[in-house]
DNA sequence: GTCTATACTGAGATAGAC
DNA sequence: GTCTATCTCAGTATAGAC
């Protein structure tokens, strides 16, 4: 049987092997971006021969495109989980604190999927847009949805929900960003504790005026 | 005269030539990255012929690196007037303001030092470090130092000043981000409105309570 | 292994100042 | 016309995708 689990077998199945591809090229494109990695380094590190690659995937770039997809179709997930998370939230501190810390543990977690994001974008690769969407605009239309409906409840002043959901995002990301693109890493407190007061300027700033306190 | 106000001659200065090979790469550069700009783009675009560009700068890396070099020490000027603006800010709303549309105008206005930045950051280029100092952990330095002041005061509530600084960088500069690398260019408002906005929010956020109004 | 593209070069041509 | 800085032709070696 081909796909046993024996220990030392350099042979995988076509699957295996693919997927042992794609972890290696996720981690070289996301150092080196898509022109700076070389399918020469690719095969080195997946510890196969160049043509082993070919037999994978047609060229260099569906390689790349593949990976922009997985990572898109596996976002599409998580989705589901912040969209659970808005409806349910009661508590607008707890909300925009604990969804701040979800957007900074991703950018810690998944440092390569960011500059993945990043080199994709700024080379306009095809799937550009479909990337952004599943991985940033998808906040602003969660956050808008929820900002709405607080807005209507007349908790949070009136205004522009779509700008204020990317002033928020804005506030968490870019403190993601600067750690992961930059490597400015000088906050002082835990990912919590950071989120917490982010959400804190946040809520206090859209917050309907008498309406403050616990 | 070498440099003679003389319209149609092909054969400029050394000093003219080097200028129109530094402003044809810094858009190449900006559009395409380091690795993905050809010496031979590079070239036709300044309407020589490679060999020409090797007289003025001795590697493609120099040649990168001067441009950086260039910007950096360019906006080490604006600087001043940011501090200026700062110092001497009284009105709370109106500074954030002010400066929110400061920070949108450069990436309307500068979108390739935007690229330049985040492409020399992904590729880890050596003045990486310097670049962002320059274009962007200057502003966290300008803005601690007058939250500081407004705490000492009382007017703003006690909290992580460099926190907070950072925290309306992202507001900000993260719409930039958005429609400069990923193209996402939805905001409704003219530039000055939205700067108000995001500073509205950020300045009510971080007001003492029972400090509001104007 | 093959074939193309790319960073870089040496030797010479030429425009333009005097 | 002479001289020199400015520019071109025709490469080489290397490296990369396939």
């Amino acid at each position: 049987m081909p796909g046993s689990t024996d220990r030392k077998k350099n042979r995988l199945t076509a699957e295996e092997r693919r997927a042992a591809i794609v972890e290696a090229a996720v981690r070289l494109f996301a150092e080196k971006g898509f022109r700076g990695t070389t399918t020469r380094e690719l095969a080195a590190a997946v510890g196969v021969s160049e043509p082993v690659l070919y037999q994978h995937f047609a060229t260099k770039g569906d390689l790349y495109t593949a990976i922009i997809e997985a990572i898109c179709r596996h976002r599409d997930r998580d989705r589901d989980g912040l969209l659970e998370l808005a409806r349910h939230a009661e508590d607008d501190e707890a909300f925009f604190s604990r969804l701040a810390e979800l957007i900074l543990e991703w950018y810690d977690e998944q440092p390569e999927v960011v500059r993945l994001l990043l080199f994709s974008a700024l080379e306009e690769h095809d799937l550009k847009d479909r990337f952004v969407e599943t991985q940033v605009a998808m906040l602003y239309e969660i956050l808008t949805e929820y900002l709405e409906r607080r807005m209507d409840k007349g908790v949070f002043r009136r205004m522009d929900p779509y700008l204020a959901a990317r002033a928020f995002t804005g506030m968490v990301s870019h403190q993601g960003m600067a750690k992961v693109v930059f490597g400015i890493d000088d906050l002082r407190g835990s990912r919590q504790e950071i989120a917490r007061k982010i959400a804190d300027i946040f809520v206090n700033g859209i917050r309907s005026h008498g309406a403050q306190g616990a």
